[in-house]
DNA sequence: CCGGGTCCGGGACAAATGTCACGGGTGGCC
DNA sequence: GGCCACCCGTGACATTTGTCCCGGACCCGG
């Protein structure tokens, strides 16, 4: 019997997902959250074989929760579960120490069979999306670029952003321009929109 | 036997919605569509009791085509499925003839009832969601300020967005201006999201 | 017919934004 | 030590953006 945590906000989808995976004889849902935060002690708790997080969460990220859970519980493999296939994001996923990367867009067919290759040990990722990941290339964007950027999505202003991350208005403007610069871009919108596409964030 | 026409962009919300409403005894699956140009063909080919559309697909918007479906099809139910509970969605889904509209948020277990629900001649809309869209007031914005609104997404400078609507630079910045104002907001990016928020494009 | 609304443009102005050059500080690495 | 990258800040500058004027066009309802 497979022991699985399954952490995914939308509750439809989670509990559609945990019916579905409750039909396999072999795998039992040993937990169900809907918040990052929840993760971490859910597992502890529960002892799942394998848990199955998507990525964006409130609280916090599915994988930052990803890499505390590998610290903490290497015999739990990790599989991601997400809507969006951005290159950064694998990339993170496997830094994480996740065993599996899935998106919501696949067939439904993949997860079950997803779940028990990541338990024996495989790793199952889309070939595509690798070689996106590959081609793409690391985050070129510095820490502190990315907190303005991050900063800067829903339109605030320079004040605004120099407010929420305790710097000069002065210095805010350059981090933004080094942004602008690495990503090829012609303002902030379009530098968030790219970092975001790509992952980085 | 309720016939249903089920309409989801991402395959794997598809897949588990069409397996477990495959479940019921009293309902049938005569079509599942990811593309809201299918939507129209495919129910008039199939004759559904009840269409379950998602509102963003790629395509035509679900609710424009629920538009079309209820003056085609007078004999199909609609029922909007949705990630967003913007108060302007439920708004046009209603003058859209809608019959019902559930956030996948809900529990799954609501999903069933409500087409049954529906196909009975009730309307099945979260009490919470109608309150949030009365209390919102009707669109404020022009065609044309949605239009410039709409083009202002990503980052587009005035001229990219003068060059996408066919119209002076000067005018895009009036509207702009105008959107800006009626949304109460500083900028175009916080007018798009305002206007986002409030299901208004 | 006369408003009132939306549509479309122009011009002028203040404010915000993006760029560049420049300073100094830290820490790691060869 | 020198080199390099990142951090943080300043000042000046051109461009873009947002605002407020002003026109004229159209259509619809009173």
């Amino acid at each position: 019997m497979i022991r699985l945590l399954l952490a995914e906000d939308q509750k439809m989808m989670r509990g559609a997902l945990a019916l579905l995976l409750g039909l396999e004889e072999d795998i039992e849902i040993v937990a169900q959250v809907g918040d990052g935060d929840e993760i971490v002690p859910k597992a502890l708790e529960t002892e799942p074989d394998v848990a199955l997080l998507d990525i964006e969460l409130p609280g916090r990220s599915g994988l930052d929760a990803a890499a505390d859970l590998r610290a903490r519980m290497p015999g739990c493999q990790v599989l991601i579960l997400t809507t969006f296939g951005r290159p950064g994001y694998l990339r993170r996923a496997m830094e994480a120490g996740a065993s599996g990367f899935l998106v919501k867009d696949g067939p439904v067919e993949e997860l079950a069979a997803a779940i028990r290759r990541v338990l024996a040990g495989e790793r199952v990722i889309d070939p595509a999306l690798a070689a996106a990941a590959l081609s793409a290339g690391p985050n070129p964007l510095t820490q502190r670029e990315r907190d303005v950027l991050a900063a800067a999505v829903d339109g605030a202003t320079v004040a605004d952003i120099a407010a929420k991350v305790h710097l000069s208005p002065a210095t805010v403007r350059n981090y933004l321009s080094a942004a602008i610069g690495k990503t090829r871009t012609r303002n902030r919108m379009e530098a968030v929109r790219a970092a975001r596409q790509n992952g980085w964030l």
